[in-house]
DNA sequence: CCTGGTTATGTTCGAACAGACATAACCACC
DNA sequence: GGTGGTTATGTCTGTTCGAACATAACCAGG
């Protein structure tokens, strides 16, 4: 195994005007963010490369009014990156929004899965 | 305007095992479909070419244990493509969840958007 | 002062993808 | 029998996207 493959079965993309837009990449970013406390360690976990990770930090970053990731370069541990307020509740805001579409369609997409061939679930 | 652009906000794509995912632009073109009675006037309607909206097509058809969309060459009209039942009953569930998540979460998407910079809003 | 781990950026290469052409088969209709 | 509109495929090409590589700045700690 390599990256820790996120399985949903449900994947929420936002469009929040303009060309920003929320999806499952960034949440985990965001989520391995506050985990680990540094980009590079969070783009590692889901398997991609630190100048990918922060390219999305960026975006995120340029999307809200406020900075979701605040971030330092040199100290105790070399530098590191945290969420903010603002980051924690965009984290939250989205995870709620994935919990309760599964939970509101869970019947429907079961209805989906049994239409498909046997042997292809996932 | 060239594509009737689809109203977004809200993406969403199910996997559904293995390399299946359906989303908003197999969903359009299901529509299409049952709207015009014909696969390339769908296409042309979503801005997509006949080439890619039949790949998609076929596509869909694999990815169920019955077709979605049936089609017949030469006859009245040069040919054309209808839903099947099956076809129409994903369509709709689909359609279904995509309405189920919007109206569940709407308050948690207004409060995402207050927080993106002035002149921003889409 | 040197080292190590991190943030911050630029550049380059290859693969995946979308779009544009090109063609053939098919068949009601005139 | 030719025409027209459609389905059905293949090929090629330009573009986009990600991966990989390369560097520099930064600073706590030994």
């Amino acid at each position: 195994m390599s990256a820790p493959r996120l399985h949903p079965e449900f994947f929420i993309r936002l469009f929040l005007g303009g060309s920003a837009m929320l999806g499952p990449g960034k949440a985990a970013l965001l989520e391995g963010i506050a985990r680990t406390g540094s980009i590079s360690a969070a783009g590692r976990d889901l398997g991609m490369s630190y100048k990918r990770a922060w390219t999305l930090v960026e975006d995120l970053n340029a999307m809200f009014r406020e900075p979701l990731v605040e971030s330092a370069r040199g100290g105790p541990g070399g530098g590191g990156a945290t969420l903010t307020d603002t980051g924690r509740q965009v984290l939250t805001l989205y995870r709620e929004i994935e919990a309760a579409s599964a939970a509101i369609n869970a019947e429907r997409l079961a209805a989906l899965k049994s239409m498909r061939p046997a042997g292809n679930n996932g």
